[in-house]
DNA sequence: GTTGCCGGGAC
DNA sequence: GTCCCGGCAAC
């Protein structure tokens, strides 16, 4: 569904204009970098405040109230609190063309790096371009304006829900796979399909793109349930990995944004999401030497890294997402399910080794890959982390560990090699480090190894992907499909000869497999 | 075409 | 259970 692509513009990131901290009334500006509501002033029916926490120029953390950024955005005619200006950035050219400029941080600015360079450049205009369209579409239904929002959050859920999908598809057993294969493959799909259809990137549906993509996708994730249940905090955590770069929590941001503007608010407050088809509680670990800490939301692991580890205050334009790389997502599986395949269910690899495995070249698919991409969205601004922050150069074993996290969910099942090590050593050796190809031996796959020779000359990509329809489909049938690999040792028959049958084993003999020289 | 061996039949 | 062979797939 939904690919991440689609994502909805989150208020996260967005540069409003806020009173100024000084009070002297001259607003200024600052990006938003996280939203949290407030009940407690929900005294009628429910309605919430948010308050937003933005990242003033001067590198200060303020807090304003909705009331307040309105103000302060009025002042670039951009009516109305944080989600307003986003829902109408269109309205008017040029804040649009500020809000996404600043955007950098926000969820489809993450992608951006993928990217041409040059992109950059031009996309205002076609920022422009594409808002124009939103705004018509919104002029003409503009009494369904709320399911819209909603809709779209909700794909931007699904997103993080497709990704984190992906991520666990990749990383579990087929022997436990086959039941999210279903969903995974279906939003994997999507997410494909997304990826190589231009009107849907990120890029050109600056805000309206989710909604009108969002019906397919939906179809695909809940075909029997055409209403858009999901609840976004539910998916929060799917968030971290698809926001890449994107500013601290943009999960957080926008539901109170929409609870706002939608008065059912209650139903997306649902702590336990109803489509989560494994209850599992993800949270999210500073991986910094000796810091461990954990957090519950992306926005409060980020924002920890930054200010903690990084030591950043600046706005979040300093803020390069690079904090992704020093947090990991873990998975803590509420159900006690199947204990026997626990192991082998994608949790394990983050939750039961919490210090990830070696490192592996490649990050499986490009939506993992996107969520722990080295080059953040700002790069372009900003120098790569390499050489500026202090990250970089003290903490580049976390940076590994992660990366390898889900290259080795992604790369694991290529271990597969089980039986004939020569073809697994074919496959690793050339690409990549010893180390890697060690441990991705362990899985205890019953495979019997018919892909691997065909990925000696492969590619490692190839092998990816081989690996992964391998995982996609029933274990079970896999292995009964794969005739028995041939063995390449030596065979009675060989050995002795036609002449000499009667010296063969009898299963020679009868035909079956020689157990004489088994392989 | 050769070879290894699975699946299945005959006994 | 043993013995055999048709037939498939890898080579």
């Amino acid at each position: 569904m939904h690919t991440r692509r689609l994502v909805k513009r989150s208020i996260l990131g967005s540069r409003v204009y806020a009173p100024s901290p000084t009070g002297d009334g001259a607003p200024v500006t600052g990006v938003v970098q996280a939203v949290k509501q407030e009940n407690r002033d929900a005294s009628a029916a429910g309605a919430r405040r948010s308050v937003y926490t933005v990242l003033m120029q001067d590198g200060s953390l303020k807090e304003f109230t909705e009331e307040e950024i309105a103000a302060g955005s009025s002042h670039t005619a951009a009516k109305g609190p944080l989600k307003s200006s986003l829902k109408q950035s269109s309205s008017n050219g040029v804040s649009d063309g500020q809000k996404v400029e600043g955007g950098c941080l926000s969820p489809e600015a993450a992608e951006e790096p993928r990217l041409a360079e040059g992109k950059r450049v031009s996309r205002d205009p076609e920022t422009r371009s594409v808002s124009l369209l939103e705004q018509k579409r919104k002029v003409v239904s503009s009494s369904i304006d709320v399911p819209h929002a909603r809709r779209s959050e909700e794909e931007v859920d699904m997103d993080k829900v497709t990704a984190a999908m992906v991520l666990t598809s990749l990383s579990t057993s087929p022997l436990v796979r086959s039941p999210p294969v279903k969903v995974s493959e279906g939003l994997s799909g999507s997410w494909k399909e997304n990826g190589s259809v231009g009107p849907f990137t990120p890029s050109s549906n600056s805000s309206s793109g989710g909604y009108w993509s969002w019906s397919a996708p939906s179809d695909q994730s809940n075909p029997s349930t055409p209403s858009p249940p999901l609840s976004a905090d539910s998916f929060k955590p799917f968030r971290v990995p698809s926001q890449g770069g994107a500013g601290p929590g943009p999960a957080g941001p926008e539901d109170p944004s929409l609870d706002e503007q939608d008065g059912s608010s209650l139903l997306f407050d649902e702590p336990i999401p109803r489509k989560r088809k494994n209850s599992m509680k993800v949270m999210f670990k500073c991986l910094w030497k000796n810091c461990g800490k954990v957090l519950s939301t992306t926005a409060g692991i980020q924002r920890h890294i930054r200010t903690i580890h990084l030591g950043r205050s600046c706005d979040s334009d300093c803020s390069d997402g690079e904090e992704d790389f020093y947090y990991t997502e873990i998975k803590l599986n509420t159900d006690s399910v199947a204990d026997g395949l626990s192991s082998l269910s994608p949790v394990s690899p983050s939750v039961l080794s919490p210090p990830p495995p070696p490192p592996s070249p490649l990050p499986p698919v490009s939506q993992p890959a996107d969520s722990h991409r080295p080059l953040p969205p700002c790069d372009s601004k900003e120098p790569p982390a390499g050489g500026t922050t202090p990250l970089s150069r003290s903490a580049p074993s976390a940076l590994y560990l992660i990366h390898t996290d889900h290259a080795y969910q992604a790369t694991a099942p290529v271990s597969i090699p089980s039986s004939s090590s020569n073809s697994a050593s074919n496959s690793f050796t050339p690409t990549n480090s010893s180390s890697f190809s060690i441990s991705w031996q362990s899985p205890p796959v019953t495979f019997t190894g018919n892909s691997v020779s065909p990925t000696k000359s492969q590619g490692f990509g190839e092998q990816r992907s081989h690996t992964i329809a391998v995982l996609s489909s029933p274990p079970r049938a896999t292995a009964a499909l794969s005739r028995k690999v041939r063995g390449e040792g030596k065979k009675c028959r060989k050995v002795y000869g036609m002449e000499n049958r009667d010296m063969w084993c009898t299963a020679c003999r009868w035909k079956k497999a020689c157990q004489r020289f088994t392989d």
